[in-house]
DNA sequence: ACTTTTTCCGACGACACGTCGATAATTGAT
DNA sequence: ATCAATTATCGACGTGTCGTCGGAAAAAGT
């Protein structure tokens, strides 16, 4: 006998069903689409049912960006398992995020459009704090590759900046060129930016360079970090993305 | 004879009173809480006015986003004026936009909030030309400096690397790391991160150093043009922004 | 002074969020 | 198996917002 019941179990695995519900519907119609009303017909659950499980739209909403992040920590950790240098495992986080947001835009947008709004007025604490852990696992992870190149003498910190800076750094540059790549997309093309994707690559080792953590991209091949990567971590989502 | 009416006159300047309204609404209360009908109250006017300015309320947040980005293209052109090394004049853009922000943090809101919600099926083809145009001010601003550099030997273009990527790059990091403070700042002082603005200055000149811009940090002394640009281009926004 | 055109108004319909008392289903005890 | 107690479900309702539209008011023209 498990500890919970039938009907609760129920219960649980329908959030997930309202979610997805959901989910699809923010992606084709936006957040503005986004009605309480529809997923209750769509279900056809009542709407009394769907303010069990979420106390606000804005809740709802942030429940989706929890799940997305829960999927990135699963990304991430994967990465940082990488057998390698420091640098290579960073990139490997490089290439989890890149991986996530291709196969996983829907859930990359529902975060987004939590993070603008500002809608954390109307979230539940609970959902909040969720939010909160979830963000800081990805952080953390992230942080404590830092570390361990400090630690091995990979990375000597430039002055003014700390650990936590440079993960922000590389936080920003990726975080900024997924988002101008999902809101400017048609800015991008119209200014000759073909492959924005392996661009961000590109940039995120120019920044590790500048940095100074060893070993630089003049000294190591990278390509085949790359693709040892790909193999390595992520051989599953590679064919889902149709990479080679 | 002016070519519009007094009457004519009277009503342009109306849709400037009616954005700073509706842009203060939009900064206290978020998108939720702006809300046509209490724009309409204050003002005095009524909606059908309102709605003769605007053909919806996503096409008046769009209005505020363009209007925030002609105040951009204000700041970085004087910026893309100062005299000095290309690399130099980059940085004068860094610094316009760290001003930029600080100084309307209201006008850069709006902005990200256009951006997220995918609002752009509800706004009018002319306002959102309007935006096309002023964005590509913008982008175009700095790619003529990254052209500059690369004419004069001082960048030499990495491999797989275009000057629009270059943009696109220091784009991202800037966009990213001032929407990180503004959506996120409570985890980026959970994990002790004091100094974002200063930080994104350092980021931007490690991604320099690493795209091989020069002069590199080492080899020049960028608090001093930092000065001077402050001096020279911002003397009247830096005393409003509290700077020495 | 009177007509035409422009501008302005605010009631109205449609729709969305979130609530709540009534209703149905489930559980547990006898 | 029966019935009471608890739990889960429903959907009509109140409130508020968007955007429209026909008529009132003001301005321009003659």
């Amino acid at each position: 006998m498990s500890t919970l019941s039938r009907k609760q179990r129920e219960i649980q695995q329908r959030e997930g069903m309202l979610l997805d519900v959901a989910r699809k519907m923010l992606v084709e119609q936006g957040y503005a689409g986004l009605s309480m009303d529809r997923i209750a017909e769509l279900t056809e659950y009542s709407k009394g049912v769907i303010y069990q499980h979420f106390s606000s739209k804005e809740d709802l909403v942030t429940a989706m960006a929890v799940q997305s992040l829960q999927r990135r920590v699963e990304y991430f950790s994967r990465a940082a398992a990488f057998q390698g240098r420091p640098r290579e495992r960073m990139m490997a986080i490089g290439v989890a995020e890149e991986l996530f947001v291709r196969l996983h835009p829907h859930y990359f947008h529902s975060e987004l459009i939590i993070k603008m709004a500002s809608l954390k007025e109307r979230v539940s604490s609970e959902r909040l704090e969720d939010l909160r852990k979830e963000q800081n696992q990805c952080f953390g992870r992230v942080r404590s590759i830092v570390q361990a190149a400090i630690d091995c003498g990979d990375l000597v910190l430039p002055p003014k900046l700390e650990q936590a800076d440079i993960v922000v750094g590389l936080w920003s540059l990726n975080m900024g060129a997924y988002s101008l790549m999902h809101t400017d997309r048609e800015m991008l093309v119209e200014n000759g930016v073909t492959a924005p994707l392996t661009g961000v690559r590109v940039h995120c080792h120019a920044l590790l360079d500048g940095y100074g953590w060893k070993p630089l991209v003049a000294e190591w091949d990278y390509e085949n970090s790359y693709r040892r990567i790909l193999k390595e971590v992520f051989p599953e989502e590679c064919l889902q993305a149709g990479l080679e």
